[in-house]
DNA sequence: TCACTATTTGCGCATATACGCATATAGGGC
DNA sequence: GCCCTATATGCGTATATGCGCAAATAGTGA
């Protein structure tokens, strides 16, 4: 299950892995990501969750599809847009528990 | 060992979240990431290894250290860098593997 | 055809940030 | 003190990109 880790990145690859990282950089992308871990959603449903203007979800969720991370289905006159790349949760879940530890030790600082 | 998985994020946990992708959205800070790998480097180590200017890294690893995923250790005239955050390592490793699953993906469709 | 809803897209602006250049700081030897 | 090396920082500029607004596209029904 563990991949083969390369030694050494070649320069494309380390510029499609930036890029993959600034996908997820945006905070409003990541609401929609979050949004959608719990099952596919449709725009109206998302703009309701996030709070952001239409246009502006509809302009991230585009990027999002283009990057693979979710997959869009339309439905008549709507298009419901879902996780599509499994690692999103791992991810976060990683940052989250790294930027925890980080916080925890902060607080340390102070209070201990 | 898995840690609880909050259901819910608020607003400012998004952000940082989102602020600690950024940081790794850059391929100078990545090439730097993935330099320090194999063990701690001096600044003009680094500077050989990634190509960039001198400036250039040193605000790299600032932005860096600033996020606590690298450590700086001084030593004479000479700043040593390594990996502070472990977590790196599978970030990386997942990001790669999305992408190289993706890729091959792409490349089923050309050639199968 | 028109009207209505859902979604996407074009355009302009404001902001963020990466880089190059020059300079500043710091440590060590003389 | 001076000089050299190693590292950091201030400043200006160019570029990228997120957002708001308006308009366009698509689907559905009368």
């Amino acid at each position: 299950m563990a991949q083969s880790k390369p030694r050494s990145l070649s320069d494309d690859a380390i510029v499609l892995i930036a890029r993959r990282f600034a996908v997820l950089a945006e905070p409003m992308r990541l609401r929609l990501i979050h949004a959608l871990f719990d099952g596919e959603k449709n725009v109206t449903r998302l703009v309701e969750i996030t709070g952001g203007t239409q246009a502006n979800v509809s302009r991230h969720l585009q990027m999002l599809t283009h990057s693979h991370l979710v997959s869009r289905r339309k439905e008549g006159m709507q298009v419901f847009y879902s996780i599509a790349d499994p690692t999103l949760f791992k991810l976060c879940d990683l940052v989250c528990g790294s930027l925890e530890k980080q916080i925890a030790k902060q607080a340390e600082s102070f209070g201990g």
